[in-house]
DNA sequence: ATGAAAGCGCTAACAA
DNA sequence: TTGTTAGCGCTTTCAT
């Protein structure tokens, strides 16, 4: 049926413990036994059976990626940078999609594992940490965006982030600004106390209002229902770039000027944010830069699998675009 | 080191086969045995290799799945449809991304190949058809976004679809439409042909004009620089959606108003242009349907291998959103 | 530089 | 119902 090893040894009339050694670029092999090899290769269209090689070496060379959810393009940044940064491992790569899903990512961690993949790169991750560190005790295991004791991490600081976010709209004369949040996501948390706090700080809590939402776009939309419903801020910090995008677009749909009468601002500073009709004030750091810390951070421990967990925690910057602007003196309000 | 299935079956006190019969949930296995076997698994927390049991089984069980490019948002929507659609075949999902390059998508597909996937399906694709059909007598191949001879392919009715958008445009006044292609890309050629008939067939072939584009929203964004220095149209037509939005953040730079003094098509209807702030016009067939017929198409080829291709053309709608508007009279000219 | 042989962890006849 | 046996296609000592 398909073509072997054995076919290819016999052949260019060698040994199949020949062929395997030339076409893993061994030294040992002479160059016209190398040549006949090479020569039945291409004749007979052989094509190595991984399966089998990684079943025979112990070692798999494979890295499993797995993106939460593939609508979110800041993981597609973020993979572009660990894509380069991996460099020559990176034909080894296994992707997987978690469908936004906890369940579905477990399924896929799995079967990382079940393929017995040499480490594993979690791009947002929604399940418990608990998890996370036991699988981290299991594999060399690196986690953006999401901080945890044994895993080595790579996340936002996202308490400076808030922090700059908020201070760019109080400076535009806001006071009332809500929050849709990300609901159980990674670094919900931190980012809807960072507000909570940075509001107090000002003396503004009874101005308060937080509407859930779960880095979705429909997320966004939803929280923007809600909390136009309910109260008519004139500023809102969305947890992430694609509720933020969610929150526009409803905002158009009900016919509210952004950002003259709606001031928006999110979180990511996804591509999508950057350089697209959307034009979104946000926060963050490019989605390819993390990939690239991500990818050295692997590497690092790929190199000693004993060391303590690192994590690095990156700057965000403030990228102020078209979604933000002058809080209009008549609906400024205590 | 790892458990495995013989750590197992001394532990149940039975024989390895026995093991292998009951994970692979075997009737003939006693109720005591299959109790015995699972507590063993249990204890030692084993988990079957892969690598190994595809290749004792001569199938795997695994179709790949190639995405040509993770920043559009097209193939994710077709994912999601296509995941649904392959209902418990979903666990066995390969996943790779072309990055955008052909070279990439090659490499990805040689893996799936390596790795004795038992179908390939490619959502949207680079490569020359030559290729794609090379696979395709290799390997069950459905190629969504491309037409091909031998493999079963899917695609929308472009000529319809740029129908759609031009009687849409010129129903609104507009006789200055210019086009930003898709460059080298997948259906690029269909999609530009029909926009030059379609202009003929008006008598508006002197107001022809074909700006360069690739289907990314980097292309889109050097397609209006390109047409605004050189000439100022009523309304454009981008090739894709994502390619529409680089032109609407372009022209929101130059502080063109979005529709009154142009306006914006895409294709593809791709959950971005429908839901966010974006809120594109646009032309095509929800990403979801796509994968659902996708799914389909590759049941039907996995249970006759040998009948000839299917090939499914599905009939796009419009989406009138808020990047069209009628042409103002004063820029309405010959 | 090359080959023989053992074995990776599993499945799948075939026996019992 | 269960165990024995022979591979799957490859790598990897160890001889030669």
């Amino acid at each position: 049926m398909s073509v072997t090893l054995d076919d290819v040894a016999g052949r260019a009339g060698v040994s199949r413990a020949l062929v395997s050694l030339a076409l893993n670029g061994s030294t040992r092999v002479s160059e016209r036994s190398r040549e006949k090899i090479l020569a039945a290769v291409a004749e007979l269209g052989y094509r190595p059976n991984l399966n089998a090689r990684r079943l025979a070496s112990r070692r798999t060379g494979t890295i499993g990626v797995l993106l939460t959810d593939l609508h979110n393009p800041i993981f597609a940044d973020v993979l572009d940078g660990l894509d380069e940064g991996l460099g020559p491992l990176r034909d080894q790569i296994l992707l997987a999609s978690g469908f936004n899903q906890p369940s579905r990512e477990r399924t896929a961690i799995e079967s990382f594992l079940a393929l017995q993949a040499d480490a594993i790169i979690l791009l947002g991750c929604q399940l418990p940490v608990t998890e996370i560190e036991e699988l981290a005790n299991t594999i060399p295991t690196v986690v953006v965006g999401r901080k945890t004791r044994v895993a080595d991490s790579l996340i936002i600081d996202d308490t400076m982030g808030v922090r700059l976010v908020m201070e760019h709209l109080t400076g535009l004369g806001h006071t009332r600004i809500a929050h849709v949040d990300g609901g159980r996501g990674a670094r919900a948390v931190a980012r809807r106390q960072a507000y909570t706090e940075f509001m107090k700080d000002l003396g503004l809590e009874r101005n308060v209002e937080i509407y859930h939402g779960d880095y979705t776009e429909k997320g966004g939309e939803a929280g923007f229902d809600q909390m136009w419903a309910q109260s008519k801020p004139t500023a809102v910090f969305a947890a992430n770039d694609l509720s933020a995008i969610g929150v526009l677009g409803r905002a158009r749909n009900q016919r509210v000027e952004i950002p003259a009468e709606l001031s928006v601002a999110g979180f990511d500073n996804t591509s999508l944010a950057q350089s697209s009709g959307i034009s979104l004030t946000t926060v963050g750091r490019p989605g390819i830069d993390m990939g690239h810390a991500a990818a050295e951070l692997l590497t690092e421990r790929l190199e000693d699998r004993s060391k303590k967990a690192s994590h690095v925690l990156m700057e965000p910057a403030l990228f102020v675009r078209s979604t933000t602007a002058q809080a209009s003196t008549a609906s400024v309000q205590g």
